[in-house]
DNA sequence: AATAATGCAACAAACGATTGCATTGCAGCG
DNA sequence: CGCTGCAATGCAATCGTTTGTTGCATTATT
C-alpha cells in the first residue's frame, strides 16, 4: 500500500485480507479452490477499495495480450486521411464485434515508409491478432508476414496467389454490376472517377471494362486516374468536367466519397443528376442515402465483413486455418442513376 | 528458444550471443554500458533474427503502458454508432498526435450501464492516460474519477464546477453566432435541431435563445428535440415538416450531421435553401462543404482541439496540473445560408 | 484409534523484460 | 610484482500477476 493507504496489488490485498496473494488471486477468478466464504470476503474487501488487478502482469503471465491490433495502412494516397468514413464505419463494426469477445482495440493508422511496419506490431507481444483495413500497395510486406504468422487478417482483395488471408467483396463483379446498371439506363458514355492503385480499385474498374466489352462499347470510357480523397476530389473533377470535351452520362465513382464530391461539382456545373448524368457510387457508406439526390451505389456488407473479419481472426488465434471470404456486392437502386 | 529455432526472448538471444540477458537489454537500448563493439554485434544477431522485445514485460517493468485509452462513452443517444463521422474525425486527429508521441490508442466505445465503465479501464493499469471524446451525460461518473486520477481530458462542455478538465469549443457562443448570422439574413422564425440531454447541445440551444432574446424574438423558436442520429434524423425531420404548421425560415441543427438529412427532407419537400430556408450546422466536419447546397456552420477546430488534448494529457502524465481549454468557434459562410 | 481422504491456503516458480550493484579482467603505476 | 582504477559484463531483484505443488488441518472410514 502507498502513502495514502491505497491498495495497489494484490499483495496489498492479501496483506489486508490475512492471506496470501495467490488465495486473493483466486478468490477474484472465482475459483473454487478457495472456501466460499474467504472468496466472498475478498471480493468485498476488493470492491470496498476499488481495486481491480493489473491487466498487464495478468497478460504477461498468462501470454496474452487482451487487444486486437487495427491498423490502416496509407501506402498509396499519403493525403488520405484516418477520418475518411469508409474506414471509420469499418473501425465501428470492429469495435464492437471485438470489445463483445473481450478485446481491445489498438488502433494504428501506419504511413508503410519501413518495411517492417507490419512486424512490428506483431512481434511487439501487445496484440493477440491483427487486422488490416485495406492492403494499399503491400501487398509484398503482407504476404512476407503472413507465411509465418497465422492471426492475421486484411480487408481487402482477394488476389490469385495471395498468401495472405482476407476478406472483401467481389469487386470486380461489383464494377460489372455498376456498368450493367448504368447500360440498362440508357448510358453509352462512362467516365470512371478514381486510382486504380490501390488492389481493390484496379479490380472496380476491371469489372466495369468488362462489363462495356460485353457490349461493345470497351472505347466508350474515360478515367481519371487522380489520387481522389475527400478533399481533393472535387477540385479535380471540377476541372475535368471543365476540360473535357463531352460529358459522358454514366460515372461509376470508386467509393461513394467520390460520389459525392462529384455531385457536388456536376450540380455546380448546372449538369442535372440522374436528367444528364447518372451516377453510381461503391461502397454504400452511412451517408449515401443522405445525399442529394440519394446515391445509388454498390453496397458492400461493411457490417458483415467486419463480423468475418473477427471470426476468421478468432479462429485464426485458436489455430484453426480458416481461409478467406469473398463477399457479394449489391447494387442498391437510388435517386441519382 | 523454440522448437523452430526463433529467438522469443531476450534470454534466447543471450545465449546465442554468448553473453547475460542484462547485457542484451542495454546493448538493445543502445547503453554506452556496453563496449560498442558488443552492443553493434548483439544488434545485429536482434536484425537478423527479426527479433523484438516483448513491449508488455518491458512496460509492467518501467511502469508505464505506452498507450492512451480513449472513450467514447454513448449514455444518451444509445443508437449513435461509433461510426459518426464526428467522433471519426476527431479520432484521426487522435490517432496522429498520440502516434507522434510514441504512444497507442486503445479504442472503447461503452455504453455505461455499469457506473465504473471509466474506473474499470484507468485502474486496469494499461493506460497512461484517458482521453474522452465527449461527456455524453455521465457528469458524476467523470468528476468523480478525475477527483483522484489527473490524467484525463475530455472533449466538451467546460461547466461552472466542473471537477474535470475539458478542451472544447464555447458552445453557447456558437450558438450565439449561429443563431446571429440568421437574423442578419432577415430569419424570423427559427427552428432547433437536436437533442439537449449533453451538455455541448444544451449550451449551444442556450447561446440561439440569448440571440434572440436579445433580439426580442424569443418566441420565435420552435425545438425539435428528438434523438438525432444519422439514421433517425432524416425520417423525425420529414414528419416534422408535414406537422408543422409555418415552416421556420432558419434553422440551426445541433450537429453536421443533423444538418445533412435537414438538408435532404427540405429538398424533398420542395423546401429550397436557402431560398426559403436558411441552413447552419454545427461541427464544419469534412463532409459540410460538400453537401448539396454546401453547408455554412460553426466550425469546432478539432484538429486544435485534438492538438490541445493530447497536449494537456502528457503534461497531466507528467505531474503538471494543466487546466481547461475553450476554444473559440467560427462561422464558415457557405451556400445553405 | 489409526489411517485415508478431503478441503484450504501458503509457497514459490514462472511470464520477459530493466537496472542497481557486484564482479571480473586488464592496463597502468610505483 | 602487487595494487588501484576503470571499463565491461554478470547477477539477481523487481514489476504484479497466475498456477502447479506442497503442507496442514479437518473430517470420513475401517
Amino acid at each position: 500500500m502507498d502513502d495514502q493507504g491505497r491498495v495497489r496489488n494484490i499483495t496489498d490485498l492479501a496483506r489486508l485480507a490475512g492471506v496470501s496473494p495467490g488465495t486473493v488471486s483466486r478468490a477474484l477468478a472465482d475459483s473454487s479452490l478457495i472456501a466460499k466464504k474467504t472468496r466472498e470476503r475478498i471480493q468485498e474487501l476488493a470492491r470496498e477499495h476499488d481495486f481491480r488487478p493489473n491487466v498487464m502482469a495478468r497478460n504477461l503471465r498468462i501470454k496474452r495480450a487482451g487487444a486486437i491490433g487495427v491498423l490502416i495502412p496509407l501506402g498509396h494516397e499519403t493525403g488520405q486521411h484516418i477520418s475518411d468514413p469508409f474506414f471509420m464505419t469499418m473501425l465501428g463494426h470492429l469495435a464492437d464485434a471485438l470489445t463483445e469477445r473481450g478485446h481491445d482495440l489498438l488502433l494504428s493508422r501506419v504511413i508503410p515508409k519501413d518495411p517492417h511496419w507490419l512486424s512490428r506490431v506483431v512481434d511487439s507481444g501487445r496484440v493477440d491478432g491483427v487486422i488490416l483495413i485495406g492492403q494499399s500497395d503491400q501487398l509484398a510486406v503482407i504476404d512476407k508476414v503472413a507465411e509465418r504468422y497465422l492471426p492475421l487478417v486484411a480487408w481487402g482483395a482477394n488476389l490469385q496467389g495471395q498468401v495472405h488471408c482476407s476478406v472483401g467483396s467481389d469487386n470486380r463483379k461489383g464494377g460489372e454490376i455498376a456498368a450493367r446498371h448504368l447500360i440498362d439506363r440508357g448510358c453509352r458514355n462512362f467516365a470512371f472517377f478514381g486510382d486504380p492503385v490501390a488492389p481493390e480499385i484496379t479490380e472496380r474498374l476491371e469489372g466495369v471494362r468488362m462489363a462495356l466489352a460485353q457490349n461493345g462499347m470497351s472505347d466508350a470510357l474515360n478515367i481519371l486516374p487522380a489520387h481522389l480523397t475527400a478533399e481533393t476530389a472535387h477540385p479535380a473533377i471540377s476541372k475535368w468536367l471543365d476540360d473535357t470535351r463531352t460529358i459522358p452520362n454514366g460515372i461509376i465513382a470508386a467509393s461513394d466519397v467520390i460520389a459525392m464530391s462529384a455531385l457536388r461539382a456536376l450540380s455546380e456545373h448546372n449538369v442535372t443528376v440522374p436528367g444528364d448524368v447518372h451516377v453510381v457510387g461503391y461502397d454504400d457508406l452511412p451517408f449515401a442515402n443522405q445525399t442529394v439526390p440519394p446515391l445509388t451505389t454498390i453496397k458492400q456488407d461493411l457490417a458483415g465483413g467486419a463480423a468475418h473479419l473477427v471470426d476468421i481472426l478468432f479462429r485464426r488465434i485458436a489455430g484453426e486455418k480458416a481461409g478467406s471470404v469473398v463477399l457479394e456486392p449489391e447494387l442498391v437502386i437510388r435517386q441519382s442513376s
